[in-house]
RNA sequence: ACCCUCGUGGCCCAACGGCAGAGGCACGACGUUGAGGACGUCGCCGGUGCGGGUUCGAAUCCCGCCGAGGGUACCA
């Protein structure tokens, strides 16, 4: 390794780079591109998922540069937020000291990890700065009732003691803790981003191609649009709206079934029956979200002893209470169809309710069958099929005024108010006279109380509470005593706008300067973990088409291009400390060199795909590296030689791999890039080191490894004689007449199976390829009754 | 349970429907070296998970199955 002093290369270029300051924005000729990473979470120092993404991105920035597209690449910090608060907390530490001393522990990483970043547009979400503006755009959302406050039914996680967004909670559990998530009453903020939730399904029809289609299905998913129809069924003077998406099957309708935790279904229980409904209601209660979620366990429920008038056969259907059916989704209320919903269907038999067929479906044994068939049983609706029965039955409803179309979502409204102390504060004030009072603009931003030395332990209620003097204001507008929203704001509200901040990061008339959007926004290509697939990125979207809406930007997506890398994983397993399966960056880098650590990245496969770091060799990096350090260091040829004389083979190769490259890397395929480059490599030492267009190999490798990586690249450049610099040295020129091959070589198949190879001109035309082609081995002895000609690489003779 | 993606040499991975193999790892031989390491040169048993189909021609397209990974999961 002795050819090889990486350490020694990378403290030879780090502060030359400083000083060459080669990556400031507005600095490029051609037109404007943005590169953003996703921003890193303080929580320590970077690890091998940090890597692996910067890798990407600042190959693609890197190849930006040297197109001479003008650049921003900008890095921040997401800094507020509970895993910084909860180590602190651990830690006896104050959340911002902790937070910022990670911070300055990443920023190093970064510099060493080079990255082609303008420091300038450094932000934190954590600073007064930046989220003086987060509060700002919040009050733009209340002013348009985008922003609102309502008691309801919350997640709420018991050791966190805080609520969550339901993005938050997987499967019944915290996303940052793991553990069990319950329900809690509780008064919050949210944002409506409901109403935007055709606009970002339709959206994402511009995005297909852009975007992972898994990430867009995701999303699909999550939105869970699902057009269908209410139809009132009347219970003595209660109307009970059902949504159902399948109105067509109306007739087959034989009870009615409300969520057991409604309002709605307590109200309308008879006073015979209460005992036994509140008995279920309590029983309910004590089971998990798990367990009732299981799709294995058994319906209950109980009858509320009250009927309700069928719309439209005026049959008595009685009305029913059960956990299965949830209260925040559509109307809380369902008809049960048992003959053609599997769960109507468990229902019906665990209470033995009639059974109603209305579609001549061919029965499949045992389960409720999908009603594709024609109507039956149906009256007006028998002898259609299904989407003609749904419009009828539609239309039938609007006119006898007993229903109408509607569409329902699975999406629920954003809760976005948190009990911890380490987010941005809701620029909101309390005032008993007034209600929710908003924060004047000009008194913004309402800035966290030092509250160094106070307990901060979680204890369900924000520890801002505690801070009395910060509490206990007057209020904006009657000047009457009032109190802060004490009540901070989720962090995925500081991440949904950091882009647009990023390119006016210093800004202090707005969130942005309304310019420089303009000219740099939205965000060419994104970068980070598919784990965001749908918090991130769906909130980061909202956000864009309310400020849309606002007039404060004038698209309506923030990324148009998104690249979400798989993880780097171990042994085929996520890495995890608790059970020693770890990779330390940190360890990587100071054993092979921060070049074979990002090479080995780039190296190991699609970018899309985990890394598992067991298969892929960091060595061989090195020994690459060292070999191509060592060809750079051979080369004779002088500085500036005309490589026109040189061999003309080596010439052709190196100009050939140019062109492939230079589409792989336009693709994102850096693992055959570097295959490329590494094949480009061995060429290029077959030569003597004299010949000129060994210099020219040289330094087309030199100027592609500096995407990947820099450091050795830099030092190849300064060994062939250049000034430092190489980032911005420009993309090699590809001579078309040289990357053309002027023979190649031809197989002639019989049936399809090579039987001979002729070498003819790149240029042969069809019939002279197929005269040859006749007149090789492969066709003597042998009938031919059709060829089949591809010139020029390929004859198929069938016989 | 449903949906999506993926199965290529010992391993990681390439290959517009057109000669399966680019690159790397591991391994082996030889050379250099006092040995080891490092370095250099050369070599490296596979026919693309299985079964059908379309085609002059299939790793690639279609159908079924097996296996792996991911997503969703009482959303009416």
């Amino acid at each position: 390794m002795a050819d090889y002093d990486f350490d020694a290369i990378q403290q030879r270029w780090r502060p030359v780079w400083d000083q060459l300051d080669l990556f400031a924005a507005g600095t490029g000729t051609g037109e404007r591109r943005y590169l953003l990473d996703m921003f890193a979470y303080p929580s320590g120092d970077l690890h091998m998922g940090h890597a692996e993404a910067y890798a990407y991105g600042d190959a693609i920035a890197r190849y930006w540069f040297h197109r001479g597209y003008d650049v921003l690449h900008p890095i921040g910090w997401d800094s507020f937020g509970l895993p910084a608060e909860n180590a602190a907390i651990r830690r006896d530490l104050n959340s911002a000291d902790w937070t910022y001393a990670n911070i300055e522990t990443q920023a190093a990483s970064f510099r060493r990890y080079a990255t082609s970043v303008d420091w300038r547009a450094r932000l934190h979400t954590s600073d007064p700065s930046y989220y003086r503006w987060t509060q700002w755009l919040f009050l733009r959302l209340f002013e348009r009732d985008l922003a609102y406050r309502k008691r309801s039914a919350v997640n709420w996680c018991p050791v966190d003691q805080t609520v969550l967004a339901n993005e938050q909670v997987i499967a019944g559990h915290c996303e940052r803790c793991g553990n069990e998530v319950t329900k809690r009453d509780l008064t919050q903020w949210f944002f409506r981003i409901t109403s935007y939730a055709d606009r970002l399904l339709d959206d994402m029809a511009g995005l297909e191609g852009h975007w992972a289609a898994r990430v867009l299905t995701m999303q699909r998913n999550w939105i869970g649009r699902s057009p269908g129809a209410y139809l009132d069924f009347v219970a003595g003077d209660t109307t009970i709206s059902v949504f159902t998406t399948r109105p067509d099957t109306v007739f087959g309708a034989t009870f009615l079934v409300l969520a057991a935790d409604s309002t709605l279904a307590a109200s309308l229980c008879t006073d015979a029956l209460r005992d036994e409904f509140e008995a279920y209601r309590e029983q309910i209660g004590h089971e998990s979200e798990i367990d009732r979620m299981s799709p294995e366990r058994a319906k209950t429920g109980v009858f509320l002893g009250v009927y309700a008038r069928h719309p439209f056969s005026g049959v008595r259907v009685p009305i029913w209470a059960s956990d299965y059916v949830l209260t925040g989704y559509g109307t809380g209320a369902i008809m049960g169809v048992p003959a053609h919903d599997q769960r109507d269907l468990e229902f019906a038999r665990a209470f033995d309710l009639p059974v109603v067929p209305v579609s001549a479906d061919s029965p499949d044994g045992a389960g409720a069958t999908p009603a594709d068939g024609m109507r039956v049983n149906s009256d007006f609706l028998d002898g259609l099929m299904r989407d003609a029965a749904i419009e009828r039955v539609v239309e039938e409803a609007v006119a006898r005024g007993v229903g109408r179309p509607g569409v329902n979502y699975r999406l629920r409204d954003w809760l976005v108010s948190r009990q911890r102390f380490w987010g941005c504060p809701i620029p909101i004030i309390h005032c008993p006279r007034c209600g929710s009072v908003p924060v004047p603009d000009d008194q913004l931003p309402v800035t966290l109380p030092d509250l160094r030395g106070a307990d901060l332990a979680p204890k369900g209620v924000s520890p801002l509470a505690a801070a009395r003097d910060w509490v206990e204001v007057s209020c904006p507008s009657c000047d009457g005593p009032a109190t802060r929203d004490t009540d901070t704001m989720d962090t995925f509200v500081d991440s949904s706008w950091y882009f647009l901040r990023y390119c006016s990061p210093a800004y202090e008339s707005g969130p942005f300067d309304p310019a420089a959007v303009a000219r740099w926004a939205p965000v060419d290509q994104y970068v980070g973990g598919i784990e965001h697939a749908i918090l991130h990125l769906l909130y980061a979207r909202f956000f864009t088409k309310v400020l849309k809406d606002i007039g404060l930007i004038d698209f309506d997506e923030p990324f148009r291009s998104v690249l979400n890398q798989g993880q780097v994983i171990l042994n085929g397993a996520a890495m995890s400390k608790s059970k020693g399966n770890m990779v330390d960056l940190a360890e990587q880098i100071d054993t092979y060199g921060v070049d074979a650590v990002r090479l080995t990245m780039l190296f190991a496969g699609p970018p899309e795909d985990d890394i598992d770091w067991a298969d892929v060799s960091p060595s061989g990096s090195v020994r690459f590296l060292t070999r191509v350090l060592r060809l750079a260091g051979e080369v004779a040829a002088p500085l500036g030689t005309d490589p026109a004389h040189g061999d003309p083979d080596l010439r052709r190769i190196t100009h050939r791999l140019l062109r492939t490259i230079t589409e792989q890397v336009e693709q994102h395929h850096f693992n055959v890039a570097v295959a490329r480059t590494m094949e480009l490599t061995n060429a290029a030492r077959r030569i003597g080191a004299a010949d000129p267009a060994v210099r020219e190999a040289a330094e087309a490798i030199a100027v592609v490894l500096s995407l990947f990586t820099p450091y050795a690249a830099e030092e190849m450049w300064a060994r062939l004689g250049h000034a430092p610099g190489i980032a911005r040295a420009g993309w090699p020129a590809i001579d078309p007449s040289l990357a053309a091959e002027p023979t190649v070589v031809c197989a002639v198949q019989v049936n399809g199976k090579v039987r001979a190879r002729l070498e003819v001109p790149a240029d042969i035309s069809a019939a002279e390829l197929e005269t040859l082609a006749l007149a090789s081995p492969a066709a003597q002895g042998v009938t031919v009754v059709r060829t089949v000609v591809r010139p020029p690489r390929l004859v198929n003779l069938v016989v």
